[in-house]
Parts: C-alpha cells; sequence; structure tokens
DNA sequence: TCTGGGGTCCTAGGACCC
DNA sequence: TCTGGGGTCCTAGGACCC
C-alpha cells in the first residue's frame, strides 16, 4: 500500500490563466441545503443505488455508484433521499449564471462542473485569485451551495487542481511550479487514466506522476497505445493546448433503461424502446438539432456490452423514424438477446446537426439552376458547420425550397 | 465494488471512391 | 489483369468521466 503526500503550492504574483469550478457533493449539497434535518448527517440521494453522497457520508465509505444495501451496511444510520432532479437544474442554472456574470468565457462540463477563463480579466477585475474568490463566496451567498475553485495554466491541470482542492476550497497553481505540484500525484489523477490504464501502469512500477513523466513518448505507446500514450506523456508534461470554449453543443443524446436479469420478455422490451426513442426524440427537437445516426445499446446477462447502429442518409427529428431505425435494430440482436439475457436497453442518437441552419438556408438556393455542391458548399460556409452532409439530403430537402434568385454568388 | 444514466473520445476493420 | 496509396464514412467495441 503506498501512500501519497499532496504537495500545496502557495500562489505568489504570478497567477493562472484558466479556473475549474466543481459544486461540492452536488446532488446532496442541494438536499442538504433545502432541509435543514439534513445538515450534518450522512445522506446519499439515490434509490437502490447511490447518485450522490454528502461528505458526513463519504466520510464513512459511501461512494457513487454503490447500491443501497453495501452503503447501509457501511453507514447504517444513512439518509437516503429520491433525486429530484428538477431542483438540481435549477440550482446548476443559478450557478451558471453567477460563472457567466463573472467572465464571458465558460465551458460547461457536466451539470455541476465548469472552466472558466479569466486571462482577459486581469486588467478589467483583477487576478484569479480575487475572481475565485469573488466566485465562491457568490454562489454560497446567493445559491447557498460550496464550490471548489481550481486554477492553473492549463484546463488539465486546474481540474487536477480543483479534484485536490475539495471540499469547499480554493486552490490555485502558480505558474512556474505546475510540475512541482502535478509530479508526486498518482497517475490515476491524469485525465484518461481509469481502472485498466491505471493497472498497466501499475504492472510496469508506475505509480506516481513523475514516474510516467520519466518516460519517452515511445515507451509510453507501446505500452498503452498511440492516442492514450501520446496524450498521457503530454499530461504528465502539463502540456494541454486546449482553450475553453463557449458554446460547445453535444455529439449526442441518448437515454437507457436498466432492469434486473429476466425480469422482461420481449414486450417489455418493445415498450422501454418506444419510450426511451420518444425521450430522444423530444430532446432532439427541443435542442432544435437533427440526427443521422441511430444507436441501440444493450446489455446482456452476464453485463457485457453490444451496440447496433445505422445511419440514415437524411437526418430526421422525428420519434417514429428513430424508434422504427431502433425496433429493426433490435429485431437483428433479439436471438443474441434472448439468448443471453437482457440487462440494459437504450437509444442514442447522433450525427447532430443543427436543425435551424437547414431551416434557415432553404430559401438561400435554387436547386434546378445551382450544382448541388455549389449550394452545398454555400450552405457549409454560410453556417460554418457540416449542416448538411450528403447531397441526399440536400435533394430530399429540395422540394421544399424556395428559389431566391441571386443568393448564390 | 456486483455495477445508474448521461456523455466523450479512440481504435480498428471494411466498404467505397479516385 | 494486377497492383497501389490516400481519403471518407460507417459500424462495433472499449475506456473513461461525472
Amino acid at each position: 500500500m503506498r501512500t501519497y503526500v499532496l504537495m500545496t503550492v502557495i500562489d505568489g504574483p504570478e497567477q493562472p490563466d484558466i479556473l475549474h469550478a466543481d459544486l461540492d457533493a452536488f446532488y446532496a449539497s442541494v438536499e442538504q441545503r433545502d432541509n435543514p434535518a439534513l445538515r450534518g448527517i450522512p445522506v446519499a440521494v439515490g434509490g437502490g443505488i447511490v447518485l450522490a453522497a454528502s461528505y458526513e457520508a463519504k466520510a464513512l465509505g459511501v461512494k457513487t455508484p454503490m447500491n443501497e444495501g453495501e452503503a447501509r451496511r457501511r453507514c447504517p444510520h444513512l439518509k437516503v433521499v429520491a433525486p429530484r432532479m428538477q431542483a438540481y437544474a435549477d440550482a446548476s442554472r443559478a450557478v451558471f449564471d453567477i460563472f457567466h456574470d463573472v467572465s464571458p468565457v465558460v465551458e460547461g462540463l457536466s451539470i455541476d462542473e465548469a472552466f472558466i477563463d479569466v486571462s482577459g480579466l486581469r486588467r478589467l477585475v483583477g487576478p484569479a485569485r480575487q475572481i475565485a474568490e469573488e466566485l465562491r463566496r457568490r454562489v454560497l451567498d446567493e445559491v447557498g451551495l460550496a464550490v471548489t475553485v481550481g486554477g492553473a495554466s492549463t484546463k488539465f491541470l486546474a481540474k487536477v487542481a480543483s479534484a485536490a482542492g475539495k471540499p469547499d476550497g480554493l486552490l490555485l497553481v502558480e505558474p512556474g511550479r505546475e510540475l512541482e505540484f502535478l509530479h508526486p500525484l498518482p497517475v490515476e489523477a491524469l485525465w484518461g487514466v481509469g481502472p485498466k490504464t491505471a493497472e498497466r501502469l501499475h504492472e510496469r512500477g508506475l505509480y506516481t506522476v513523475a514516474e510516467v513523466a520519466a518516460l519517452d513518448r515511445a515507451q509510453l505507446v507501446a505500452m498503452v497505445g498511440q492516442g492514450a500514450g501520446g496524450h498521457l506523456h503530454a499530461l504528465a508534461h502539463n502540456q494541454d493546448p486546449r482553450h475553453v470554449v463557449v458554446g460547445r453543443r453535444n455529439r449526442s443524446i441518448g437515454s437507457q433503461r436498466s432492469f434486473p436479469r429476466g425480469r422482461c420478455g420481449r414486450a417489455d422490451v418493445e415498450a422501454m424502446l418506444l419510450d426511451t426513442c420518444d425521450r430522444v426524440g423530444r430532446r432532439l427537437r427541443q435542442s432544435n438539432q437533427v440526427a443521422r445516426t441511430v444507436t441501440l445499446r444493450l446489455r446482456f446477462g452476464d453485463f457485457k456490452q453490444a451496440t447496433r447502429a445505422t445511419t440514415f442518409p437524411q437526418a430526421t427529428q422525428h420519434t417514429n423514424a428513430i424508434h422504427e431505425a431502433a425496433a429493426e435494430l433490435l429485431n437483428t440482436v433479439w436471438p443474441l438477446a434472448e439468448e443471453r439475457g437482457l440487462t440494459k436497453v437504450g437509444v442514442a442518437v447522433s450525427n447532430l446537426d443543427p436543425d435551424d441552419a437547414v431551416q434557415m438556408a432553404l430559401p438561400l438556393f435554387a436547386p434546378d439552376s445551382q450544382p448541388l455542391d455549389a449550394a452545398v458548399d454555400h450552405i457549409r460556409e454560410s453556417f460554418g458547420h457540416r449542416s448538411i452532409s450528403r447531397a441526399a439530403t440536400l435533394a430530399h430537402i429540395s422540394d421544399h425550397v424556395q428559389v431566391v434568385p441571386g443568393s448564390i454568388t
């Protein structure tokens, strides 16, 4: 058993540009905020499985995702409350409003964390520490939640810093002292190192980031593959060129459901499939996007997973089309599912494009008088993304096109 | 630790085109 | 008739993150 000493780096006059803000034990904290009887005691949010645990519960070994029985064994006085997703969404929105008020460059990562670029604010507002303190104070005063903030010169290290600063902390890594902070940490601190990769690194005697950093890229690539190897090498040297990106779009939308083995027959599975397709379709339309690929996700009795996918020539938003495709995919794997037993069914759509771009583009070109390629190029240039990815799509929508002469140059 | 539901990214192979 | 490189798109699986 190894132990690691976490070194605290005190920030000096030089201050980092990127903050990572992470709400502490988010769901559980919202419950404790809204119900005073839950404060100071171990609380888990969930039902059957723990979705979030308060710090009092974490201290007794309750983690996510742990099943409720195990959690109660570890913590007999655990108070388990049912999730209230709407309350968490509302709290998240209020917190993100504060983030946006503090800096225009905010990149949400999930319901409870975000990167914030403060590089442009030094002159206007002040250094990172001052901004981070203000942010923490406002989130506590205005929303009633504790947020931990990490700051560093890269996104990756800012995230590591916030993890090290938890709970209810602020940890800034002074520029120039990044490796001093990073290298003593366990390899698991590196973004992308989960159980499998950690095991492979441990097998070769690598336990700390410093030990990974001492290897050259080729050695790491030989251990864990091209992508992950290069990635690990870069992160171990705090090389992470990613910028904080505003308004990133989802690449997929999905919904899934699990159930005990043997519980569901074909009719039940089909009902669940229709329900998940309906949820996915609704969210797709709400987000003003269209999708071309439908993926059916299954988990069998042995917890092995399988996916089956199909791609339409033209994008759709309709529940019916999604459901037809998913039902057809289910048909093809049903013998396998019957043989092995199912424990999960899910549907996801991907290959997303903004719907409004297609709608807005319709009046812009004249399919009869312009070559399709030119029209496609024009739309792509106008909207700056793969708003239409195939001539087939264009041919399909051209029925609805209004001709506006001279609109293509 | 007997395993939720929402995602992201990478890899590898095959089809297909020039 | 055979051989080739480069590129894109699609499917399937897997690791990882919160």
